[in-house]
DNA sequence: CCTACCGATCGGTAGG
DNA sequence: CCTACCGATCGGTAGG
């Protein structure tokens, strides 16, 4: 069952700067797959189109991973626990007002969906991994979204938002960020920080925040 | 070039109310490759696949349709065809006025995420489509962001609803909505009907919309 | 609207 | 007996 030293996850570095986004540091093998399958998808992406692009041989691949899924798996994983990391530092950094956490984390995610859009978007080949693989991955996001639905429930414990059911509205804005990787490039005319800021804004409308933070500038 | 009759989408039929929805009669083809398309995706999905569940041969597939693309463009031309259809239905019956234009419009959209789930869930496939039929299709798509965006700037005009920016509040919104094809599913706890209703208050907030009468604790 | 096929390529693995 | 690979090819299947 074990064999070697394949690699998983894992590929991403120490946080401290959650806002901070140094360009994702990827084993070649994983760049050139994360590449193709946002092209051609999972089941458009040939594993030698992947060896091709990476400069290796077909069966480097083999020797480095399980076999195609494990490239997929590796992808997905990382993202997800990279982002999770994030916005567990980001609802940190509020140090429990509300209204800061909240903010903060829908930043974070946005942040993610822009400056890691590539390994962001891959959440739409989810449904390809085998049973085993997506449970795990689920179980990820899911803390996620129980993080974001804390947080809006604490909201409204404190009388701080106004929703009608925290769970379908947390749901909700968690599909509303995951969007942004459906037509988000870099080359367009808004950065990451902008697109976030306005996701924020329009996060606060959503759960009928009271308060309204003064707007953050970036300064340079 | 041109060859035989060729089925191309309007497999739609003609509707009189946009809150109601028949079953999909979708050709034989055309109903196992969607059911294909959902579980496997557009590569993952072969045209054996297809001609099996459908129960007819191989070839008969490339009778009836000029390739597996064009199975695609039928399925996702005839989704959009159809929502738009209702959303202007749904604008209509509210006859100018914002605040049930907007309800109608956003509450048919979900309502057409959760009873069509599987043909609106092939969105994420029209990455696919070549750049003619992505074209199309897009078109199509941009006609109901529009429709949304205007009546988000018409409410905005009129007082009634408060938005930073009007285009990326109702990007968000279609995205929110959209995501809805990624959980839904019939036999869970929530009606389609149940499902609209909640979205359509989530986004009555988002747009800031005067609702109910604010709480007038001071001014404002 | 079927049988019979094609050029090429699929994911994965052999021996060395 | 391990690692890092190679050229060649496995049994089957892809879209057409």
């Amino acid at each position: 069952m074990n064999q070697g030293e394949h690699v998983t996850a894992k590929t991403t570095a120490r946080l401290d700067d959650w806002r901070s986004f140094a360009p994702l540091d990827l084993h070649p093998i994983l760049a050139a797959a994360l590449d193709r399958f946002r092209e051609h998808g999972y089941h458009g992406t040939t594993v030698r189109d992947v060896a091709g692009r990476a400069g290796v041989s077909l069966p480097m691949i083999y020797y480095r991973f399980e076999n195609k899924q494990g490239l997929l798996v590796a992808l997905l994983e990382d993202a997800m626990s990279e982002v999770l990391q994030r916005a567990r530092l980001a609802d940190a950094e509020a140090e429990g007002r509300v209204l800061e956490r909240f903010s903060n984390v829908v930043e974070c995610i946005v942040l993610h969906m822009t400056h890691r859009t590539a390994t962001a978007g891959l959440d739409s080949e989810l449904r390809y991994l085998e049973p085993a693989n997506r449970k795990k991955y689920a179980a990820l996001r899911k803390e996620l979204e129980e993080l974001l639905l804390e947080i809006v429930e604490e909201g409204v414990a404190q009388g701080l938002f106004e929703v009608d059911r925290a769970p379908d509205t947390s749901r909700a804005l968690l599909g509303m960020c995951q969007a942004v990787t459906g037509w988000y490039h870099s080359d367009g005319p808004l950065t990451p920080e902008e697109i976030a800021d306005r996701y924020v804004a329009i996060s606060l409308r959503t759960v009928g925040a009271r308060v309204r933070p003064a707007p953050r500038t970036h300064g340079h």
